[in-house]
DNA sequence: CAAATACTGGACTGTATGGTCCTACAGTCT
DNA sequence: AGACTGTAGGACCATACAGTCCAGTATTTG
């Protein structure tokens, strides 16, 4: 464990470079073929390893690394793609905005393929593996806890009534819904719309009418 | 191919009841369990068959099984979930709702198990096998345009630039996503809360905005 | 009755899989 | 030099799977 290598090397440990490379090579294996489906002879083949024996040096079994690939997928998601929702200088409605976008935008660039991990390991292991569908109901649940966080922050710009779970829990449905449909289609305009139309939806939850909402609403009811 | 059943039964030949119950027992493993989980055995054992060659006597391959499985099951979703969509006697806005909550319901029957078929399958294939994508994504292009016709229908009473097949698609993804995080986290009080801010993102379509209780229809349009 | 037809049931092939085990080599430490 | 350790590489096992084949048995039909 406590490997290094010789002087010619980097001076920090690289502990777990190894590991770490295997997790990533399984993380885009299962993205995109799913956990069933992802062997560890592909997982081997990927990142370069010498055999099977050498597979379970690092790992007990294929279970744990799947475990492990979700747990650091979601960090990894929680470091980069929810780190804008915790931007302190935006304002927060616009970091939820932004934070829409940038799912759009990584989607595309993956030519819509692979969708949400989150969602389509939900979708395989909901009913057939309790230990993924635990780990992954938690992913949603700290997801969701996020943007709940967010709409804290800006509740005074948001109607007393609004139920901050709630919402973000439709958030966080309408993307996956929109992801998995994008994905299938092959087509990101179909993503694009379900972006908008989630945004006009967050926009109803503002006090005042605003910009992208203003659809010339006569709020001259009442 | 020609069998009958004596005299008692039936005068229609009955040819293909055994397929029709393979189809039957495999669209269950298959929403419970997704395609590639789903083998051959199982399906016997379900469908009481006698062996394999019984079973290769009806279907050329797993794969033409499963073709006639997500068939089926979208013929039946048309029959029977779309139906509500297309209740002449019922007003087309009553009758979206009244779809979402059929499927809320449905899902609370089965326990938040399983899932959307299509969505589960998506998931599952859209990477993994062009035939079941393209199939998949005709089988979202044919339940959006079920709800444009509505939309269209209901025309009157929506604002102008309501763009219904965006609209559609929208709807789709977030019951879509709404299933599947009701369906990891086994909790049927996501979907109503999706299904609720649903329809409440609906409303805001209409030209006079619609109090919850407040069903009067301005049919003085025109 | 006899031929054709359908159903039954299992043996078998080839491939893929998760997982174990064993041997061999290279470098390190005493 | 000799013990120890991590890496390599592969043989091996048991299981599961899709798909084929065939031999035997009802059942119908000419």
């Amino acid at each position: 464990m406590g490997l290094r290598i010789g002087p010619a090397g980097p001076s920090f440990p690289i502990v777990n470079t190894r590991r770490a490379q295997i997790l990533d090579a399984a993380a885009v294996l299962i993205g995109r073929q799913g956990y069933s489906a992802t062997s560890i002879d592909d997982v081997i083949k990927e990142s370069r390893l010498s055999g099977k024996s050498h597979f379970y040096h690092y790992f007990r079994s294929k279970e744990e690394l799947g475990f492990e690939v979700l747990d650091r997928q979601f960090e990894r998601f929680a470091e980069r793609g929810l780190a804008i929702l915790r931007e302190p200088m935006i304002d927060p409605m616009e970091r939820l905005s932004l934070f829409i976008d940038s799912l759009v935008a990584a989607h595309a660039e993956r030519g819509c393929h692979g969708g949400s991990p989150f969602g389509t390991l939900a979708a395989e292991m909901s009913d057939a593996h309790e230990g993924f569908r635990l780990r992954i109901a938690q992913v949603f649940v700290r997801w969701a806890s996020q943007i709940q966080s967010l709409l804290w922050e800006a509740r005074p710009r948001l109607h007393d009534d609004v139920d901050a779970l709630r919402l973000s829990r439709f958030i966080i449905a309408a993307l996956e819904g929109g992801l998995m449909m994008s994905r299938v289609k092959r087509d990101i305009t179909v993503l694009e719309g379900i972006a908008l139309d989630l945004k006009r939806f967050i926009a109803i939850h503002l006090r005042e009418p605003e910009g992208v909402a203003s659809k010339r609403r006569d709020v001259a009811n009442a």
